[in-house]
DNA sequence: TTGTAGGCGTTATCAC
DNA sequence: GTGATAACGCCTACAA
């Protein structure tokens, strides 16, 4: 390239990266040149040299879960608002997926990583954060990690979706979250007894599943439920894909939602005021966990921020049409069964009993 | 670190790469420093040396559109089994942003990009795409681009989607689709006619609209069919997205699919099943889609694939609850209007009509 | 089995 | 204003 303009390649470098201006002449065998051979700066190399790479990573556990590919669309344009490249890496839940994507920091692939993980007690993943530095936690912990941190207020979602069922006038309220080492579960559940404590009602172990943060182990729950003597009136599902994998197994099994059951969820993912029914839910935005993620990162690795920082995503209370009062009947098996449950129905079958259909 | 081990670097450099088997000794001496310093191989510069980077891009408009997150999660997978990284671009859908993409291709940051655009028309980025080469194109044409092509079977789509509602009685039938030089929305559009011909219905072009393939383009659509003297009593929606702003509209408008208004849409994303009313579709893969590309593009960097293959992807018709025969009166405004249109409702009401709540 | 040296493309330093 | 040169960290002949 240097050669086809007859220039050195320091001339090149600088007119790239304009380090100086130059004769106007130059610059035009320069373009010349570049635009002759569809020259681009390599860069490789040009990370090698600088040391830095001027993109930022972005770890997560599935890119196809709604909350957070919402998140990694705001991170996307915040990084580019700021003249980063983000690199998302899928992990597929698997820690050494995460740990082998921390490493990108080291090998200097990315020079940050917003890092979403299901593994709070790792301790190999810890240690590759506190090696790796330049590490922003998202949405949940790990433990002994030094790193700053952007959480949802998981407690007060928590209590605003339950309180939110008690005024419908349930008292047997269940919560479904993922593994109970999340705080994102946890924090939830002590949100949820918090506001079934102040309205006097006691805590009980059989209304509390913990199966996982996918729309599977909604329904999984749901099947758990269903197995009980005195089920639950209504559901507060600690993520909005477990709401549907609940409301898939509810009709299935000929419930209405919300008149024979109430459930209600948390994110407010995409699309979940047009689901069967509409879906009350717990918002947390999604844009600012993107936006003020790499906010954060960027600010980490400009040596502005400390690592001890916490910060918090305020949630709110979404009412749609997933929460009805109780039935005066409490057991799901009094109510208007219509269809009954078809595991593997045939293709051709409406999922919903028809009796809701008119 | 080959100090460390008291080594020469290329030792250390073999070790890694498994290039020959080194004493035990000496393996456990690279091992003890690398653990020591928690030593990771600089990908830079392999990459830099290697003139590989082993990665590969995948550039779409927005990662958080369901059916590009479901395509994405399928490519990283299918990378990962084959030992490649792959690395998710947003475009944000400016051709600019793609061009930008495909040039990390020159660039060296990637080895290949399997490339989705709506710039079918793009002179520059076909440039682009026959200079910087390995490049698939996915479910889109770029139309002068020399590069192996997977697409959907989308006229066989259009027709399945089309006779299902033709078998349901309906004979008023709107088309919505993309933008009209958009493959995806022309060939669902042809497969549309062919079915409507096929019964001898003669084509009305005010059923037929190219508003786009977001939500909110399916609303816009709504509007501007109930304005019509003569609505259609069901909507082939190009993509399941653009069906769920049609519902949207439809329950805000007080009609009620499938009653009023049937629907299908195109794509069958994630969580279909569990709208208000679970949306019938016509399903292209995206796993296929993630998988077959990746295959592909691997196949084209290895030389054993010819720039002029085109390969499709299967469709089918999936049969849920959102087609119904026609009512007796084909006006809309003749159906059961419950609930009267709310622009900007208030949180707390109830964006379904009471009627369908029982 | 192990080491040495040159090169990958870029940038920064220091001369000219 | 311009250019030669030494890094950046790795890989791969080629040599010992």
């Amino acid at each position: 390239m240097a050669a086809a303009a007859q220039l050195s390649v320091t001339a090149v470098s600088r007119h790239f990266n304009n380090r100086i201006v130059l004769p106007a002449e130059t610059v035009a065998r320069i373009e010349a040149a570049a635009n002759d051979l569809g020259y681009r700066a390599n860069v490789t190399a040009r990370r090698l040299s600088l040391g830095s790479s001027e993109s930022l990573g972005l770890v997560l556990s599935d890119i196809a879960y709604p909350f957070f590919s919402a998140i990694a669309s705001a991170a996307e344009s915040e990084c580019a608002r700021l003249g980063y490249s983000l690199l998302i890496f899928n992990s597929r839940n698997i820690a050494g997926n995460e740990i082998a994507h921390l490493r990108r920091i080291e090998s200097a692939q990315v020079d940050g990583i917003l890092f979403m993980t299901n593994h709070p007690g790792s301790a190999e993943i810890a240690e590759t954060i506190n090696r790796a530095r330049n590490i922003v936690l998202l949405d949940e912990d790990v433990r002994t990690a030094e790193a700053p941190r952007l959480y949802a207020r998981n407690h007060k979602g928590g209590v605003l979706a339950t309180r939110h069922l008690l005024a419908a006038g349930h008292r047997r309220i269940a919560y479904i979250g993922g593994d109970q080492s999340l705080i994102s579960s946890s924090e939830r559940m002590a949100g949820y007894r918090e506001a079934l404590n102040a309205e006097g009602i006691d805590f009980d172990p059989a209304l509390v599943l913990f199966p996982g943060y996918q729309a599977i182990d909604g329904e999984a729950a749901f099947a758990a439920l269903d197995r009980l003597k005195n089920p639950p009136t209504a559901i507060f599902a600690a993520a909005d894909v477990v709401a549907l994998g609940l409301i898939r197994a509810a009709r299935r099994a000929g419930l209405s939602v919300p008149q024979d059951l109430s459930i209600v969820g948390f994110d407010d993912i995409p699309n979940a005021d047009v689901i069967g029914p509409p879906l009350s839910t717990v918002r947390q935005s999604a844009e600012t966990f993107g936006v003020r993620g790499v906010q954060l990162l960027v600010g980490l690795l400009m040596g502005e921020l400390t690592e001890e920082v916490v910060e918090y995503v305020d949630v709110e209370l979404i009412e749609r049409s997933s929460v009805a009062p109780p039935r005066l009947r409490h057991h799901w098996r009094t109510a208007s069964r219509k269809a009954p449950s078809e595991p593997k129905a045939a293709p051709k079958t409406n999922q919903i009993p028809k009796g809701k259909r008119q």
